[in-house]
DNA sequence: ACAGAAAAGCGTATATCCTACACTTAACCC
DNA sequence: GGGTTAAGTGTAGGATATACGCTTTTCTGT
């Protein structure tokens, strides 16, 4: 014990999470009902809080583990929130995660908190204490990082066909986007591995599948490439 | 209070500042010799711990005045720091901020801790505990954002040249850039005023001095414009 | 007072990237 | 076999980024 150290306060912190996932052409997130006081019943972030012996990354990941049964999901450190009223309960340090699911792999997991339930962005319920503005960071963050990053593809099953890749930017961007210069920009990286098969499920026609090559990108971005969309 | 809370672990919260400086070409960034144990006397961040009373921005702005006498600097919450044993005195979370200081403005200022001393980034001491990661983290972020954002202005006298500018940028980037190419680019954007005045500080023929208009950027900012250098 | 030094200031040509745009193909359904 | 639906393809024009060298100003030193 160091008494300089004592004569500071002490705080709780808790870890929030907006989990992002894609379905149906939009973007959505993962909330569910808080189960305890203050603002009990009400529509939340999903989070917990930080324990004695583990690090804050480690506490992300295990809460995004508990509630959505996967592990290794895509996950960045968001930003920290801090103001001494923002929960009325007791004073709460939050800070914030947001991460990447495929939804069709979380649907095939059974083991999960249930109360969680998927809402659209745009019809999402309004949440409680400082979440909505912590969602409206997150989707800043996200813009960005889809933008720069070969992000995406963790919202993606690992199987896709180019339509489906552009309309997920299409969701996240917030615009519709021109399907030839998309295609022409996206596997003029090299970075796609066409297979075989084709998705039948959204046209007739159907559309070839691709895979991300993550290990190209890797030895690409050692030489120096900056992966932009 | 609140049963459930109560189950849970209090932490304490540190607020570490990066705060950098331009002089003579260089960034820079203050340091001060830590006077408590662990590690007293070895180079760290300026920072504090977070108070009952106080959000975690007014611990930052508390922080940055009482380190550099100075108010309404420049200031982003940056990265949080959570590992458990990042400090081995006690378990001490930190939340971390950059600040850009007007280094003569500094150096007017008398009311302030006299321990700290401004180190060019490239000769900067090794740091305690993981404040070289935090270093690290605060250049990416600069990087970044004085690409998109007019910060690097909050780093320059209130008048500056266009050369001063310029080498502003190289210092930050890392790189040398064309003046032709620079000029052309950061006045094209009609957000620097010329005034009468030259600098004749740097050389024999002096070069114009400018201010950059802060009404100016944020009318064009209202109709979608968007600041690149 | 003249020569030299040192940084400021300026314009154009080329390459690259971004944007806009419309028809054909493949497969299924009836 | 005709209709429907989304997939898939190329090119031209405009905008933007890059590369590049000479002249001007003023101070300094002799």
């Amino acid at each position: 014990m160091t008494p300089y150290y004592e004569e500071n306060t002490k705080h709780y912190i808790a870890v929030d999470c907006i989990i992002f996932g894609f379905d149906e052409g939009e973007l959505k997130i993962l909330l569910h009902k808080r189960n305890f006081e203050p603002e009990k019943g009400k529509w939340s972030l999903i989070g917990g809080f930080l324990q004695d012996n583990e690090s804050i990354d480690f506490a992300a990941r295990r809460i995004l583990q508990q509630y959505s049964g996967l592990s290794n999901l895509f996950m960045e450190q968001l930003y920290t929130f801090g103001e001494v009223e923002r929960d009325p309960g007791e004073r709460v340090i939050s800070v914030t995660f947001y991460a990447l699911i495929r939804i069709e792999e979380y649907n095939n997991q059974l083991k999960r908190e249930t109360s969680a339930q998927w809402w659209p962005i745009s019809r999402k319920p309004t949440l409680i204490f400082d979440h909505d503005k912590m969602v409206v960071k997150a989707l800043e963050r996200l813009k960005i990082r889809a933008k720069n990053q070969p992000i995406g593809f963790e919202l993606l099953p690992r199987k896709f066909s180019v339509p489906r890749l552009q309309s997920l930017y299409e969701a996240i961007y917030q615009r519709n986007l021109d399907k030839r210069n998309f295609r022409k920009k996206i596997l003029s990286m090299n970075l796609l591995q066409k297979l075989e098969e084709k998705d039948k499920g959204v046209s007739k026609k159907g559309a070839f599948l691709y895979q991300f090559d993550k290990r190209k990108y890797s030895k690409l971005v050692e030489k120096g490439f900056h992966f932009e969309l």
